[in-house]
DNA sequence: ATGACTCCCAGTGGGAGA
């Protein structure tokens, strides 16, 4: 089984890359984050074309999730259930006997902004959330833009990020809460090259540079994780023409 | 360096992203 995640920064501009993406890399659910998309305006059809469904839920202009998936995702819930939030960041599905959660986990923009509270408030009903699902289903993955570097290994410029959002103390205790429930980041349980990201600012030059962060990430129930036999970031949509500011990160599952 | 780039809705600029 392949899952994969990417941040494509508006699905009408990169819908072209994702198709193209899914040709070249046969792929059992890709989560898709950003999709900036209305529901109305979801290009359903175009992705059934090309052999995948799809559940997605969206809002104009900002956020947006979706899955794409080669067979019916059953059991769809949208957003964190209990919390009151006009924001769509979240859709999960059941594929087989496998849960899937696709997140785009707010941005938080500065560590003194009411968006920041809404970050730690949206981590903390994710938890709790994440806590029961985990109950129900003990193989799940969870998948997204988490919008959190979670070690110095992850950000190209420690120093120069230290303590900004994305590498807050808090935001990354947060992670290490999603770890605690019994979750492992795929991408560290492999050998993984230095100086890894999923993310490059479309500023400064930066994927020619290789500045990045390492802020998207596919975790797996202990369940699930003998089962992983790879975890990798491909670059290659990054250095399209117009390519979104996020890679694809990919989780290979045997069985 | 309150920048840079890209997308969106707007409407000839500004918010948001990370």
């Amino acid at each position: 089984m392949k899952l994969a995640t990417w941040n494509v920064n508006s699905l009408a501009v990169r819908l072209p890359q994702v198709l193209d993406w899914l040709q070249a890399n046969p792929t059992d659910v890709l989560a898709l984050q950003e999709t900036k998309l209305s529901d109305d305006k979801f290009p359903a059809a175009a992705i059934e074309a090309a052999g995948y469904r799809a559940v997605w839920f969206g809002q104009k202009t900002y956020n947006g999730v979706a899955l794409l998936t080669r067979n019916q995702a059953l059991q769809v819930q949208k957003n964190i259930p209990g919390l009151d939030d006009d924001q769509a960041r979240v859709i999960a599905g059941t594929l087989g006997d496998v849960r899937v959660i696709g997140a785009y986990f707010p941005n938080g923009q500065a560590i003194d902004s009411d968006k920041f509270q809404y970050k730690l408030r949206w981590l903390d009903a994710l938890r709790e959330w994440l806590h029961s699902e985990l109950a129900a289903h003990p193989r799940l993955v969870l998948m997204g833009d988490f919008n959190i570097a979670p070690d110095d290994r992850d950000v190209h410029d420690p120093i120069a990020w230290a303590g900004q959002v994305l590498c807050t103390p808090q935001e990354r205790e947060h992670f290490r809460g999603l770890l605690a429930l019994g979750l492992h980041d795929a991408f560290r349980l492999f050998e993984q090259p230095p100086k890894s990201w999923s993310w490059w600012d479309y500023r400064m030059l930066a994927f020619r540079k290789n500045q990045g962060l390492r802020i998207d990430h596919i975790l797996v129930s202990e369940a699930l994780r003998p089962q992983v036999s790879a975890c990798t970031i491909d670059r290659a949509p990054r250095k399209n023409e117009r390519p979104s500011d996020h890679a694809p990160v990919i989780a290979t599952l045997e069985g």
